[in-house]
This record gives structure tokens, sequence and C-alpha cells, in this order.
DNA sequence: CTGTTAGCGCATTCAG
DNA sequence: CTGAATGCGCTAACAG
């Protein structure tokens, strides 16, 4: 590749007034700058990111690490928040910590010694509490996605989980439904937690017994989850109702129930949160909570944008709703059953 | 942060002897290396990778295009390519083109601008064959993913496509299905191209009159498409069979068999590339032709490893197979209807 | 076994 | 309006 200097001689100006007509960033005779762009154009430059970014001490580049590039919801964010990074003419780093924690702070120091300008960071379930305390030294900004914490020292942007729960819980206890069971998930995550205390909140409110309900926390990669799923199923107190916390959870109640020789709406009703894609299409069309990540992505490129700019206000925390989407699967239970 | 130069000087020995224990590039003496750590230590000093990379003139760091990060096979090919790139220490740049060829071309120069060793591009749709012929004048390695040329200049990988269609329509044809549609997509996606082949040398091949046969060539962004397909389901010559060549037609198909009122597979087989995650948990379950998407990625960042190791064997290409989910979707035709 | 030093390519003072 | 010169932080000769 050509240099600027070659550029330079080529044009018989200095670097320095190619920097400035490459920059914009001071007038230039129209001549001479015709010139340098014909030099440019000869010599087919291109900047050298790397250079330029040492010198100005900014890469305009961000990190984005996310814990499971497999569950649909967080490719979508990774989605949304490519988007939002290209609109403002941010590279996109991406790293994948596969619940990890150290992976994920490995993941964060790589992306700290590329001196991103920014870090977008959903933590992985067994992350600790160290990787936060290390960003705070940190002069990169950073914003939290999806899991949060109540008292972050950063941005941060997720979901409002409670409420679509309790949401969920009122209906069905509304359609007759006394116990229930909540495929939670791994508890150390925060999201799953929050959907966790909802169902619970949700299950009083609606005046019915927290100690007939069942709650599995086993974690989506334990063995013991399918288990407890089809233990269930076949539960003597009769549960009438699943809801799964996450789409993973959602295929394994599905299919234990399926395995188990039941079917929904038939037997169950069911509920998910994140759920599948193009639900409608098929049988039984399944409820449920739609977040919306890739807005979500979109939002944490946003928080960060403030901050690049400068901006010191304390610590946001921003909440998007979740949206339920009624469908089959929780609409023909026959109380009479 | 601190830089090399404070460590040195903590340490008491020269910047030369710290960046040597840091890349365990020559020996040091035991004691000078214990003191040059705990200087590392004490200053947290983080070794710069854009100094570095200006330096080595290597980034260790890798770009991915890809040309919609909405559609699930491209997701799960970002997924392989993270996975594999971190597995070598590579940092990924990902990068979305949205099927446009400005875009993409936007892409390949911000992430040549920023020096990144390798290059892996699935290109748009209308990608034009400048951003090939640009590409080979550059020094970054290379590989094509998914949308491959038969004449390229650079390693590429992708899944065979005509092979799997034959089957596909052969199986049909041998079910009874005299006269099928094929929602083909956008002709200048040599892959869904290659799909369209395979239906044709099918066709063919069961000895079917291909004149008699419906397909549909819409981009589906183009309204258009939905028309098509809408009339295809109330054709008077009565076609029996729909195969969708991705997901999104596959979507789009689904939808305008249930706007008219039909059903599959009662009223039309059914089948699709690509498809849907979890389609057997669902009813109906959907014949499916999948691709390795995950091990696609995985392998195009094999040949890239290969060219950034110095290889300079001829432009090589990899087929991956797909495999055939025969499903409820293609079943139950009868051949009485 | 360790230190000195010259750049990598650029943006940016400071002079003119 | 333009040029010369400095240094961002690091690695790799080269020298000792």
């Amino acid at each position: 590749m050509a240099t600027i200097v070659e550029v330079a001689a080529l044009a018989g100006v200095s670097t320095s007034t190619v920097s400035h007509v490459l920059n914009e960033t001071r007038h230039v005779e129209p001549a001479t700058r015709r010139r340098v762009l014909e030099a440019i154009e000869k010599t087919s430059y291109r900047q050298d990111a790397l250079a330029r970014a040492m010198r100005r001490s900014r890469t305009d580049s961000i990190g984005l690490v996310i814990p499971d590039a497999g569950e649909p919801a967080f490719a979508e964010m990774v989605h949304g928040v490519e988007h939002a990074a290209a609109k403002l003419g941010l590279t996109l780093l991406l790293s994948n910590s596969a619940e990890s924690a150290e992976r994920e702070s490995k993941a964060v120091r790589v992306l700290l010694e590329r001196r991103v300008d920014g870090l977008i960071l959903a933590r992985s379930a067994n992350s600790s509490r160290d990787i936060v305390d290390d960003l705070r030294g940190e002069n990169a900004a950073v914003v939290l996605l999806d899991r949060m914490s109540p008292d972050s020292p950063f941005d941060q942007v997720g979901t409002e989980n409670r409420q679509p729960m309790r949401s969920l819980v009122s209906h069905l206890a509304s359609a007759g439904h006394r116990r229930m069971v909540l495929v939670a998930g791994d508890m150390r995550v925060p999201t799953l937690r929050e959907r966790a205390d909802g169902f619970a909140m949700g299950i009083v409110e609606a005046g019915l017994d927290i100690s007939e309900q069942t709650v599995i926390a086993s974690d989506q990669t334990d063995p013991s989850l399918a288990e407890a799923i089809t233990r269930a199923v076949s539960d003597p107190r009769r549960p009438t109702a699943f809801i799964a916390c996450s789409t993973v959870l959602a295929v394994a109640t599905l299919e234990r129930v399926k395995a188990a020789g039941k079917a929904i709406p038939r037997d169950f009703a069911f509920a998910t949160f994140d759920g599948f894609s193009h639900s409608d299409l098929f049988e039984p069309s399944i409820t449920t909570v739609r977040q919306p990540a890739f807005e979500v992505g979109v939002a944490a490129v946003d928080l960060l944008k403030d901050r690049l700019a400068g901006s010191t206000s304390l610590p946001r925390t921003v909440h998007l709703a979740q949206t339920i989407e009624y469908r089959d699967s929780t609409g023909r239970f026959e109380l009479a059953r």
C-alpha cells in the first residue's frame, strides 16, 4: 500500500497538506487540493486506520461481548448493535464468551488492548463482580447489555422482565390454572432471576399458593433439566401450565412434553419468553413474551454514543418493554379438565 | 494506561527486555524476568495492540462481511466464524452489507483500512465483479463464503446446492407430484441460482415436463413475491408441491398458503432450504434441506488460516454437503387427490 | 544475556 | 496558505 509520504511526493506537497485534505481539517488551495486528490487516486492510497488511531488515540471502533451467540435473542441484539454502530461509522469487534467467566474477561482484555472506544457487555452467567470493577478503572466507555445489575456503575439497557411475567401469570390464573411449572433456568442470570421474581409476584397477586407451584431452576446445560421437566409433566399434583423463560428452555420443555406423549394445549397450557420466530405459522402457535432485541442492541449503542461524546451524567438504566403475544398454546384450556 | 517505557523504568531494564518477556521472543534471566513481571503487575500495564500491529504489520484480526444478518443461516455462519477465529486468537470485525453493493464495498474498504490480516466475504446479491478484482490487488487473504463463483481467484467455501435439490425433486416426483412450484428468490444470488438449476435438473431427470412447473424468481423484498405465490396457490393447473429456497421465502410461502385457506400437507406438499430451528417440535413439521452453516463458517476460517500461514496454492473451493430432513410436510401426500 | 535505536504511518504542533 | 518536525507505543535489528 501507498503511504501518505508517496502521495505527498507525487503531488509535490508536504504530508501535512495531504493529511489536511484527507481530513478536511484546514483550508487548502483548490488547485493544491486537486493535485493531492489526483495523487491519491493514482497511487490508490488508502488511509491506515491503525496509524491514524494511534496518533489520534481513538479507534472509532467498539467491542461487543455476548454470552451465547446461539440464542436467538442475542443474535438479534448483535444485529441491532451492528446496525447502529455502522450508522455511526463505528467498526464492531465481536466476541462470544460462551457463558464462561474466563473467556469473558479474556475477551474484554483483548478488546481493551485493541483500544476500542467503547465496550458493550452482556455478562456471562458466572461473570464475577471483578470484571465490572476492573472496567471502572479503564477510560473506555462501557454499556451493560441485557443482563443488568441494580447498582451498575455503567449505563445499561435491557428489558423489563417482572411485569410481563406477572401479566402472564395473571392471565393463566384467571383462565383457571392453579398449579404452574416455571422452567426458570440459571438463577445466576439476572434476566432469568427477574422473570422468576415476576412469577412469584404474579402467583401471590393471583391469590394462589406459592408452595403448590413448581420452579425448575436448572441451568440449560444441566442434564437434570430434562428429568425435572419430565417429572413435572407427570407430577401427581397435576400442574396445568408450563412457562419457559427462554428459547432454549422452551425447546427442552416442548421436547419432554412431546416425549411424554402429552400435547399442547390439550394437556398443558404453555408460554415462553423470547420464543421462536414465525411461531404463528405453526401448530401449536405459542404464546410468547417477545423482547425488542434488535432495539435493545440499538439502544446500547445510543447510550455508548453519548458517553463517547463526553457525557458524564450518572449511570443510566434503560428498560425496554416486552410485548405478550397471546396464541393458541394458552388459549384453549378447558377448566372442566 | 501505562506504556512499556514505564514498565521498563520501574523494572530497571530496557524496553527491549520488557518486549521480549512479553512476547517470549528471546531468553531473559529468570530474575530479570520476574522483576519485569512485577513491574507489569504494579503498573497494570497492558500491551497496546495498535502499536504492536503497526510495528509487526499484522493485526491478528480478520474481517467478516455478510449480506443479511437476519437470515438464520448467516447468523449461524457468523457464529462459526467467530468460534474458529477466537480459537486462533484472531479478533473478528463484523460488517453487514444488507444486500447492498455500495455498503459491501464500503465495509470491505473499512476493513482493509483497519488492516485485517484476512477477509471473509459473503457477497451481496448485486455485488459487482469489481469488488473481487479490487481485492485481488490487495495483500490481504480473502475467502469467499457461501456465495461462490466458478472462477473465483480466491478460496471459497459453501454448500453443494444442486444435488440435494435434485434429490428433493426426485423424492417428490416419485411420490406422485407432477406439477411443482419453486419459490426461487433472487437469481443474482449464486446459491439460489444453483438451487434453481438443481430443480430443473431434477424435473428433467424425473421425466416431468419442465414447462408445466412454476418458478417464482422474485427477490424476497419484492412485493410481487407474495402475489406470485398466491397466484400459484390457486393456479388452475393445480400444482401439488411448493419448494422454498430459503427461510425467508419459506415464510412468505407458508403465509400465503395459510392466507388462502389452504393447509400443508393436506393441500400441498412443502419443503424448504435452510428452514426453521426446531421445526420437529411443531405441526406441520417441515421437510428441510439443512446446511451445516456453523461448519461453513469454521471452514472459511480454516482456509483463511492456511493463507495467513503463507500457503500459495491455487484457489481452493470447498463444498460442504447438506442433509435432507424428511418430515410430515412432504410425507402425507395423497395421490388420489 | 541485555541495551540502544530506528522506524511502522499518521496527525499535529509550531514556524514561516 | 503550506512545510518541517515530533512522537503515539511498540518490535526487531544491531551492538555490546
